[in-house]
DNA sequence: TTTTCTGACTGGTATAGACAACTAGTCATA
DNA sequence: TATGACTAGTTGTCTATACCAGTCAGAAAA
């Protein structure tokens, strides 16, 4: 609310906390005005410029919409959240209202081969971790997950693995998740697959493959998917 | 090049677009530096702030990178623009560098059962344009599209859709398409299915199902669709 | 030779003010 | 009753300036 001048915090971000915060809350309903630029710059004790980077960026991402010689309006849809939203399984579930779980299969550290190792940017036979998951939703087997992560990147405690999310492992070391990609594709379940994702062998399977950048561009991960046809519905929004 | 400083296009838009031609043209090449902000302003005449707007927003487009105590750079991947590219399977086929192809299997005007209504936001049994269509990438069977529009909104010739594009005809029409969801899922091909696509019956295959919308929040159209598994990935990238 | 420091560059943050463009209401006038 | 002029309030554009914070190369010191 109240913002700090001696913070070596920048004033807009500030600002764009406070706002984001008021919008989160609820005190500020979509569709309704929040203050004029020259409001908050009184209030805030800032000059006008620092309040409209402020909204300026909160316009970027989505939560505001500016109408010239009207006002700055919180936006209805959140489309632009979820969006892009690029989300752990965990997450993911969570937000379609299913209690996710994660079955450690196995944990190790083996060598890259060559096409891991391409996309992973390191030479072939550097060390990897391989971490084998099964995914549950509601204690239903969802997917079965294969994450290779760099070794020589970030060290990984099998301790951590089981309980938390890699990404918040990798948050707490530092780095920034970027951007990813990832590639759909429809095939059928083989032997062993339909074994542990408790359904016919041919079933139809959704093959997922993730690879996740950080900031500074290096891949952090690739991920293989097998997710059961019959269960899992892959969703997403795009923009024109 | 030069600016017009009596014209009513602002300043900062000016000189965006002169970066962005630059860019495009290729004279900047993706990650070489482009000049500083305080050069800038002195070449065109105006305050470094101006500068500064016009490239916060070709940062916030992805065309630039920003690096303090370095300079402004050339973005070597273009993540943002093909990042949410909702593409036609037109424009899709040819980024993948096949010769895309459309066969219109139906085209006719039907009353909206209750499910499509739904999503349509049209009254039960109000008019709509179904369209029936296999896509073809190098003369081999792709998918199988049915596209439903309510009649409400557009007028649709038979003659356009065979040869152009539905949403070339949709712009035309004065309609901007905003933003579409999708849903996707592995399943295996019914016997129809299966013989238009020439592939075995119960060979994987991938349904889309689709939701575009206009500016205006108004749905345009519902899109199901059946791609073979074997021959279709599904790419996408996504942001943080 | 190696290390340290300084200076000149870069973008990042912030100010105070000016005027333009647009919206919506008020009020006087035809 | 309508219409047009005015006015107060909004965001949009733009200026000129100041200082901060990284980066890097070359000068100065060890």
């Amino acid at each position: 609310m109240i913002i700090d001048k001696t913070s070596p915090v920048p004033l807009y971000y500030q600002i764009e906390e406070a706002i984001k915060l008021k919008i989160d809350k609820g005190e500020w309903e979509s569709g309704s005005m929040i203050s004029s630029e020259r409001e908050f710059a009184e209030n805030y004790e800032v000059s006008r410029m620092t309040v409209r980077q402020a909204i300026n960026n909160l316009v970027n991402d989505g939560y505001l919409t500016r109408r010239k010689g009207k006002g700055t309006f919180v936006s209805g849809k959140k489309i632009e959240q979820k969006l892009l939203g690029l989300t752990s399984f965990t997450e993911d579930m969570k937000a379609r209202g299913y209690k996710p779980a994660s079955k450690l299969v196995s944990f190790q550290t083996i060598q890259a081969n060559h096409q891991i190792a391409k996309v992973l940017e390191i030479s072939h036979n550097n060390e990897i971790y391989e971490i084998k998951r099964v995914r549950l939703a509601n204690d239903v087997p969802m997917a079965i997950e294969t994450t290779f992560v760099p070794a020589q990147l970030i060290h990984l405690q099998e301790s951590h693995i089981q309980d938390g999310s890699l990404y918040s492992q990798v948050e707490q070391a530092g780095f920034h998740i970027d951007y990813a990609t990832q590639s759909l594709e429809a095939s059928i379940a083989r032997e062993k697959e339909s074994e542990i994702l408790e359904i016919a062998k041919g079933a139809p399977v959704l093959l997922i493959q993730r690879q996740t950048y950080l900031t500074n561009g290096k891949p952090l991960e690739v991920v293989h998917s097998v997710y059961r046809g019959d269960r899992y519905k892959f969703m997403i929004d795009m923009k024109r």
